[in-house]
DNA sequence: GTCGACAGGTAAAACGTTTTACTAAAATCT
DNA sequence: AGATTTTAGTAAAACGTTTTACCTGTCGAC
């Protein structure tokens, strides 16, 4: 059994009579011309050999850093946000970094608890998909506390912050016009009642689209709740039910969808005989349906990537001092299965 | 814009003309009988109407307790382990613990190399799914470095260990049995090539019922990284191709079984007429299947809450100084749905 | 031979806690 | 009343870094 007691500084200046100062410039590569070739080498081959690492705490301590990022998902376990916080791990890691992920459940006092429980926990920056109704933490977190904040999948007009998103609006509108071009006329919209802003722009992309057309508009939003429930399930069954023309489907969301099925196929629908189906975002069991579903799939490691990578530079620049927000929005991307 | 120094002890001592030590005992909820209540009741109103929280840096730094935990996952993407993380999360939350997710992919070099990142830096205990032969550097990590350490998903049998497994022998004996039951008797096991705990039981489970049966054995071994491919795909269809007479798989995990639907389904046999099928792990996509596939549950919040409480009740005995190893092992649970 | 510049390095304060050992005053015992 | 214990509290060291300000010696220039 080891004797474990962690190595220091302090014992590697002991062994080596150098100072502790020195220790530390050659530990964090500040050395260069302040201290001799030699030493460094010196200094760097024991800790070599002794396999030193700095402790974390003390170094958070002193410098008011923590090299922690906190990912705020809708749903960690949700297969988007779950695809997503893992792109951003390798990334965060490679530079230095830890996240810390939990999920919202899309619940705004269950945001602010875990924002309370993190704030003051040493925390570099937060990756945070807002639920709804919080616009006015996000902007007291960004204006008043100056935290770094990067907001992910939805973003709000009356303050200026950093985002990362996706053209919802370009997305539904391509959505509509494929499901139109396979030659349906009667086209829904299944979405969600809501006032942020992908699921809002969804909604305008298929409403502007079937203007194009000059089609009749059909439209059910469910609350976000019910989207995995069995109500919710009654709500979609009773709407094709009220309006037996409908002949295709536009989700806004994969869970909607799925719900969706489980009803289309209870009823004993036909796809895409009798309904044309698409639906945002892309899961592995739409492509194994009967038939497949054609979905607008989301960039995940594009998103992941510029998450990342974008608040790391807001970090960076932040010590800078020079402040600039990071906006992006990325395109889906139309795969085209057998559903219509 | 707010003034942004945070508060320490210091400032409310000053403020409040008492010691730092008397404010710490009153944070640290350890006044009760050296403190008079006035004086607690004094600073714990301060405390709430200034929104004090101690330095979490600061803590960890002195008592060598950083309040976080490192779950190794195979793959935090997966949705099993995602949802394990999920459920863990809001335990770990509530008892103050922060969880750090990584994932090893089920390659030992990576798991080495996560391990060395984390290992340094402040933890109080890995909850880790091993990849094969990590045994040794688990086995260090335990006995010579005397981490607290939870495996989960898996355990090995050469050394004592904590760990929360599924019953996983039972599980595909219980599924080789309705299998049978149902009329199938040429049951084949598609699994997956490794020395990994559970899927050596799974494996063993089939053999056994089969042999008690007095069936022929049919069995494909695919390796890990072939799970998802095409090219474990094409051996699925040699498999099933070599051996027509087929008609019953039981597969090893969900992925397994994905991969093997695609396969069916391009092959055009039918569920369960041609085949009847079932899998370990149960996901949406089975349950959404045409037919719905059958499947062996794992306990998602039952595990998780294993795993998370275990590991803090190790983290307590261990200061506490008496260690008692954690090993549960948890049932299965059949799900029957349409596949045979 | 004095001045300045530079190279190579160090001492010590600070970050915000926890915890041990101590003290002063009050209460209790004998 | 004097000794002892209890109550209520505090001073100061320690945890392991980072960083500022300083020091010492050497070399070249004048």
């Amino acid at each position: 059994m080891k004797k474990n007691k962690k190595i220091s500084m302090k014992d590697i200046s002991k062994e080596l009579g150098i100072s502790i100062t020195t220790i530390s410039f050659i530990v964090n590569k500040k050395a260069e011309n302040k201290i001799s070739k030699e030493v460094i080498k010196k200094v760097e081959d024991y800790i070599e050999k002794v396999g030193y690492k700095p402790n974390s705490s003390a170094q958070s301590l002193r410098t008011g850093r923590s090299k922690t990022i906190v990912f705020m998902a809708e749903d960690i376990s949700d297969p988007f946000f779950s695809a997503i916080a893992k792109e951003m791990e390798t990334i965060a890691f490679n530079n230095g970094y830890k996240i810390i992920y939990c999920s919202t459940e899309n619940k705004k006092e269950r945001a602010v608890e875990l924002l309370n429980l993190f704030k003051d926990r040493q925390v570099d920056a937060f990756i945070i998909t807002p639920p709804e109704g919080f616009e006015n933490e996000l902007r007291k977190l960004i204006y008043d506390e100056q935290h770094v904040i990067m907001v992910f999948d939805r973003y709000f007009d009356d303050f200026k912050h950093n985002y990362v998103v996706l053209e919802n609006y370009k997305g539904t509108q391509e959505a509509t016009a494929s499901l139109y071009n396979s030659g349906k006329r009667n086209i829904a919209f299944i979405g969600i009642e809501s006032n942020l802003s992908p699921l809002k722009q969804r909604f305008e992309g298929y409403k502007d689209k079937i203007g194009d057309y000059g089609l009749k508009e059909y439209s059910l939003l469910i609350q976000f709740e019910h989207i995995k429930t069995q109500q919710g399930q009654n709500y979609i069954k009773s709407f094709l039910e009220t309006h037996p023309e409908i002949d295709g489907i536009l989700f806004a969301t994969n869970n909607l969808a799925i719900s969706g099925l489980r009803v289309i196929k209870n009823k004993g629908l036909k796809i895409p005989e009798d309904l044309g189906i698409i639906s945002f975002d892309d899961r592995d069991v739409f492509e194994l349906f009967t038939p497949p579903i054609s979905v607008i799939a989301q960039p995940v490691p594009d998103l992941a990537e510029e998450l990342i990578k974008g608040t790391l530079k807001l970090l960076k620049t932040k010590s800078a001092n020079e402040y600039r927000f990071y906006q992006k929005s990325l395109n889906g991307k139309l795969i085209i299965r057998k559903s219509f």
